[in-house]
DNA sequence: GCAAGGTC
């Protein structure tokens, strides 16, 4: 019996092979250069022991596109909507193609081994496809598809023990994605390039994207609220008090009003006692919460903030130190750790280190410092959270970005294992006349996670003097003050990610490049303002989102919001649990796209207009 | 030459 095993990447071909092979598996160079093949003996359930070769893909193998008579020029875009697709191997992955040929041809079984999430039953399709191009016999009924979100040992040889069948319904929703993309880009892309071109508005590529405009809306719309903002007067009363030679600031319950003659009103009410009373002083235990284990939106939004790096920058240099064998898969959505993940043995390896070994240590030997990981909601059921793998000295990585994001991926493991940061909040509250008023002071006794987890800061505050309840206080001033409401800050990268992630834009894997792409297309930039990096939509992409918002489209929808999109993702699902076909959505969907699309061709003069309103 | 999704 001969089974051959397929894996989404070469590192899991690898750790696969290492656990079923029990570490006895030849290596065999294929036809593609990074996609070895491995030859091991394994026991499968009811087929004994088996003939196993295991390689990889690198990804998907095949891509949809429209047949040659439909390329840009020949037929107007809108054709595009309907024209016919193929789907075909990747022309740069014409030797994965082979190899799987070749392999399969003696194979009883497939195993599809590519990770478990939507994208991977794909690929593992495609996989199907192109091993039937070298062993007929092969159909769907001979695919096990093992499923595993971890590459632990026990783990791993479950899956391969109790393998299912391939998910076709996922497989239909993930063709129903290519296909609305496809469609939806292509043509509007021509679209768009043509009638800017004709207008001679612009000399480059205008590329429509479901996920690229809705990511650009986000930046407009930012950019639009902070120069449209006008502030507000408001008004408020400042009190403080002096006690022990401190002069202790309180702050009023009610906040503000924009009504300065009400405020003086309650102010002069006040103003009829002549002193304030401390209506009591509570002291509580607060805490402050160690991070929850890492996904890449939140590496991403981390690197931001803390490094001023990119998204793409800092997926690229985890992917570095992923594939250095340093780091553990840096494309996960998950933030909880599996429970049968040895993280002490993690641990462990860094107590050598000369900057948080001390701490590791500790971790390790003192009572109550070790602490179970937060777990958060979210899990892909395909990969851990990032966490480090291997131990490495920060001084032998010589690119600064990738010892950055190392040193970050460590000291976020190591906090995610320890416990939360513990101290004491102190509330005063003063009542004087029929107002309240209320000062705080904080107490950090227990830094815990926080010395290790150094991008973060929680500190002390001045201490309150000993107030006592029911003590009287002479108020050292008292006067209404006027403030005024602040602009909301530009959009900044941590934020753009956030609202993406938020609104099911793009995936932990493309949400980098998305903001890149629209960069590249000169529809976003990014500029430095003192400490802080923000994105500003540039001419061309204040046109364009506002050219799109000029046209009223049928049932409401808009070209440049995040709402089609999210659609399209709520039918993808319906068609996973068999509640919609793949047919259905595709109709549903395109046709509102058509409708879409045939009144911006109707509009064009409207939207030109509107455009070049934008230009300087 | 267009998309978004994998991954190198």
């Amino acid at each position: 019996m001969k089974v051959l095993c397929v894996a989404e990447k070469p590192s899991i071909a690898k750790e696969v092979t290492s656990v079923l092979s029990g570490g006895r598996s030849t290596r065999r160079d294929s036809r593609s250069k990074y996609n070895a093949n491995f030859d091991f003996k394994f026991t499968f359930p009811g087929h004994g022991l088996c003939d196993v070769t295991m390689t990889s893909v690198t990804g998907h193998i095949t891509s949809m596109d429209f047949p040659a008579e439909y390329a840009w020029g020949r037929v107007p875009p809108g054709r595009l909507l309907d024209a016919p697709v193929k789907i075909q191997p990747d022309k740069s992955k014409l030797a994965i193609h082979q190899n799987i040929a070749n392999e399969a041809r003696s194979a009883n079984y497939l195993m599809i081994w590519t990770d478990c999430d939507r994208e991977g039953e794909a690929i593992g399709y495609e996989i199907l496809e192109a091993a039937k191009k070298g062993n007929t016999r092969l159909s769907l009924s001979s695919v096990w598809r093992p499923h595993f979100s971890h590459l632990e040992k026990n783990h791993i040889l479950s899956a391969a023990r109790n393998p299912q069948n391939l998910n076709m319904k996922t497989v239909e929703a993930v063709h129903c994605r290519q296909e609305v993309d496809l469609r939806v880009g292509a043509s509007f892309t021509r679209l768009l390039t043509d009638i800017l071109r004709r207008s001679k508005l612009v000399d480059e590529i205008v590329s429509y994207g479901t996920c690229q405009f809705p990511t650009l809306g986000f930046v407009v719309d930012r950019y639009k609220r902070v120069k449209n903002f006008v502030p507000e007067k408001f008004w408020y009363i400042s009190t403080s008090v002096e006690k022990s030679n401190q002069t202790v600031s309180f702050s009023w319950a009610k906040t503000h009003f924009f009504d300065r003659l009400f405020v003086v009103m309650l102010y002069e009410e006040c103003m009829k006692s002549t002193h304030g009373t401390i209506k009591g002083v509570t002291r509580k235990p607060t805490s402050n919460f160690k991070p929850f284990p890492l996904t890449t939106v939140s590496l991403q939004k981390d690197c931001a903030t803390y490094f001023k790096m990119s998204a793409k920058e800092a997926l690229d240099a985890a992917e570095k130190l992923y594939q250095s064998g340093w780091i553990s898969y840096p494309r996960t959505e998950t933030d909880m750790f599996p429970p049968e993940m040895d993280l002490r043995s993690i641990i462990q390896t860094h107590t050598q280190d000369s900057r948080w070994g001390h701490y590791a240590t500790s971790l390790m030997t003192v009572d109550g410092k070790y602490g179970i990981p937060r777990k958060g909601r979210n899990n892909d059921k395909s990969h851990p959270p990032i966490h480090p793998v291997k131990y490495v000295n920060l001084e032998t990585i010589t690119n600064d970005k990738q010892r950055k994001v190392y040193e970050y991926v460590v000291r976020r493991f190591l906090a995610c294992c320890s416990t939360d940061a513990k101290g004491f909040q102190t509330v005063a509250e003063l009542q004087w006349g029929n107002e309240t008023f209320r000062a705080s002071g904080l107490e950090v006794t227990e830094k815990n996670y926080l010395d290790v987890y150094t991008y973060r800061t929680w500190s002390s505050t001045e201490q309150l003097p000993p107030f006592v309840a029911g003590e009287r206080v002479n108020l050292k001033s008292a006067e209404v003050k006027e403030g005024k409401t602040s602009p909301p800050n530009h959009m900044t990268e941590t934020e753009l990610i956030a609202l993406m992630d938020a609104n099911g834009i793009g995936t932990d894997a493309t949400i980098a490049e998305h903001i890149h792409k629209i960069e590249q297309r000169s529809y976003i930039t990014k500029k430095k303002t003192g400490k802080s990096h923000i994105i500003l939509p540039t001419e061309l992409g204040m046109g364009l989102i506002e050219a799109f918002s000029s046209i009223s489209f049928a049932n409401n929808i808009s070209l440049s919001k995040p709402f089609l999109r999210k659609r399209l993702e709520s039918l993808l699902k319906e068609i996973e649990e068999g509640r919609a076909t793949k047919e259905f959505s595709l109709r549903e969907t395109i046709s509102l796209y058509k409708n879409a699309f045939a009144l911006t061709a109707e509009e064009q003069s409207v939207l030109v207009n509107e455009f070049k309103k934008f230009q300087t």
